[in-house]
Formats: structure tokens, sequence, C-alpha cells
DNA sequence: ACTTATTTGTCCGTATGTATA
DNA sequence: CTATACATACGGACAAATAAG
């Protein structure tokens, strides 16, 4: 059985990565209590697991936002998901047995299918899948952690990334490539594919940058 | 001023970095709270804290314990910690000033001073600056706390492995590789020579499967 | 299997510090 | 600058769940 404030924490982070709660959002504990239908203290407990993953921002006596992310420090953490990612899949090539190739294959069947899907953030949860495999795949469970939680910390903006236009075809052709490569064995070459997919984001700097505002203007 | 869970969390991190509190030891709430003389409701917030850094390990309704590293998951984290310095190092080869050079070369040649000190713990701290120089050195600052991050962790483990006989000559020379690829800017050279410079003490199983019973011996 | 005892998870009250008029 | 209002940080109490006998 779960814990009631792990529970909160995966419903407030939610909400913040769908964009519910924009950054630089205030966080009223009472309000949130309320909502919830609790009392302050699990709140409170959910709020120090969400600030020490960085997902939000306590000020001592003087409540929490949701993390504000300057676009300096969205490029750095690309940059460092993008080696982390490109770690699993040099990893996923070497270690990955056929049950995990068929489960990296369906999950890249999955996306395939969702490429022209009415709702643009299908694709979206369904890359999520995909790149949750090739974590799998490394057979490194600290590892997998790792690169889970930044994940998690990116989420937002991985998925605005996707709102460019023609970003989803390309997104899967990537993938596709990065597939070939781990499953051929060929390690450096599907670690470099990957860190290239995941970079791609992080180099366009003015789409980012751009998404910012949008982040901070878009309550639904 | 910082709040009161937060001088908690760095106590009680504290105790357990230098074994006062043994890995797999029972965290008693109210213990701890008389002991620092507050309520509950701070030390529940500093574990919490803890938790989330994998530090300790909270299983509901049963209390925290003191993290327990197994042997395999030492292993995996000297994995990603080597790729971790890796990426520090192709970054600093690329992008280290000249004063970044300068302070590098110092805190290089202060391990080749304390190699035959004494103390065989100074060549460890003097080797964390020299670390820390080249995390700093990738101009990345998310990377340089993830890094410092994961140090941490693995820094009792870090120390025990220079006491192998004749490691620190080994080490030492390997840091003389690092230094000459990054001033030459020879990246990817850098970056492999610093991760088998870290992964020698991930290879070594059996040293490590000894400091980890050794470890939990030594109460000072 | 039942009872007891200890410990955790939650609620609520209060005081202190911050922001605002 | 003072005072007021309000949100947060902490303490204490209660209830529920687990472990022990």
């Amino acid at each position: 059985m779960k814990k009631r404030s792990e529970l909160l924490r995966e419903a407030i982070e939610e909400m913040i990565a769908v964009g519910k709660l924009a950054p630089g959002q205030h966080l009223d504990e009472t309000e949130l209590a309320t909502q919830f239908g609790v009392s302050r203290t699990p709140i409170r407990e959910a709020l120090i697991q969400l600030a020490s993953m960085g997902i939000i921002v306590m000020r001592p006596r003087r409540g929490a936002i949701v993390a504000e992310i300057s676009p300096q420090k969205l490029i750095e953490m690309f940059e460092v998901m993008s080696e982390i990612e490109a770690m699993c899949a040099r990893l996923a090539a070497r270690r990955m047995s056929p049950a995990d190739h068929a489960a990296l294959l369906a999950a890249h069947h999955a996306c395939e299918e969702a490429r022209n899907a009415p709702d643009p953030d299908e694709y979206f949860y369904r890359g999520e899948t995909f790149h949750q495999c090739i974590y799998a795949g490394s057979h490194n469970a600290f590892l997998i952690e790792q690169a889970r939680t930044l994940h998690r910390r990116l989420r937002p903006y991985r998925r605005l990334q996707l709102r460019v236009h023609g970003r989803i075809d390309k997104s899967f052709s990537e993938h596709d490539a990065v597939v070939q490569a781990i499953i051929e064995g060929r390690s450096d070459a599907a670690g470099e594919l990957l860190r290239d997919h995941i970079m791609i984001q992080g180099h366009r700097f003015t789409d980012l940058i751009a998404s910012l505002s949008r982040i901070s203007n878009q309550a639904a």
C-alpha cells in the first residue's frame, strides 16, 4: 500500500507537467489541502519531495513556487539528459534480452500508430514508454532511476517541443534509427543517435525560449 | 535564515556519512526528535528529504532505515559516476579557460606532493579538489551539481579504494594523462581516460565487496 | 488467532516570521 | 515606520497499522 503523500506528490507533479500549475506560481498549502480533501501535513510532505526533486522551490517562511527554469539552465539540463540517455542506449545495445527487444519494438510501433492521432499528446505519452524501454534495457537500476528523475523534470518541456510543426515525424524517424542500432548491437551508434535526438530539443534555443513564455501563459 | 529541517537533514546525513548510523539501521523518529530537542515534525521532513536523495529508505508504516548499498548497486553507481565524470572531462577539454587550466594544474601538483604523505587521506582530499576542478571546467552548473551529489554518495568507497597497495601512484599517473588530454583539447580522449580512471574502482568487484564489510565494521 | 504495545501517519492548534496597508 | 493580516513552521494529540507476545 502506497503512502498518501506519494499519491499527492504524483498528483501535484502531474498538474505541473500538464501546465495546470505554471512555473513561478505560488502553491498554497491550505488551498491544496482543501482541494484534495486532506490536512496540510501530507501536502507539506508531498511538497518537500517535489522540492528535493527540483520540481518546485521552497523558500523558508515564504512558501513554495513551481520552479522557474531559466533558458540557460534548461539547455544545461538537456545537455546532461542527452548524455544520460546516450549511456542508456549504449548499454541497451549491449545488454538487451530478446524480451527487451520485443518490448522496445512494441513501444516503437505504438508511437508509429500515434503519429497522426487527433491528440498530439498521445504521441508524447507513447514516446515516454519508448524512452523508458531504453532506460530499462540498460539493466542498471541506478541509472534507470537517475534517467527517470531527470526525465520527469524535463517532462513539460519535452511535451511542448513536440508541438513544433513536423517534429513528430522527425522524432519518429530518429527513434527508428535508434531502434535499429540497438537491435543490431551497434552500441556507440545507438548512443550518438539518441544523444542527438535529445539535443535537437536543446539546440534550438529560440524554440525553447519561445515555449517558455508560452508555458507560463497556458493554464490548460 | 535556513529551515530547521534543512539543518537536521545535514546533521543526520553527516551521522550516516561517518558511520554513526550504520546501513540497515532503523531510524526512530521519536528518538531522533528528543536527541535533537525538537518535535517529530521537522525530523520527518528531514527524513523525507534524505529518502528522495536515496540516502535512506522509507517503507510505509514500517519506518525508515539507512539505505543498504549492495555490491551490485555500488557497481551500478560507479558505472554511472564514470560516465558523468567522462562527460565533465569532455566538456572541460572544450570549454576550460586559461584560469581553469591553472586551477587544474595547481590541484594536480598538490596531489603530486601528497603522494608520499604520511596520512594516506591527504591524497584523497586533494584528489577531491582535483576532480571538482574538472567538474567546474564543464561550465555546466547543472552537471556540476549532479556530479557533486553522486560524488558525495560514493565518497566513503572512493576513499577506501586508495588504501589498495600501489593505487595512489597509479591514480596519479592516470590523473596526469587526463590533465594532458584536457589541456590539449583532446575531448574524447579526456573522457575515456577519466572514465577508465573511475571504473577501475568499479571493476574490482572483490576489492569493493571486501571494503563493504570493512566499512560497516569501522565506526570511526 | 487474538491482544497488547509501540510506532507511524494525519489532523489541528499555536506562534513566529513575512508581506502589506 | 508601525501595525495588521496572513501563511508558514512547529508542537502535541489522536487514530490506524504493524509487530510482538
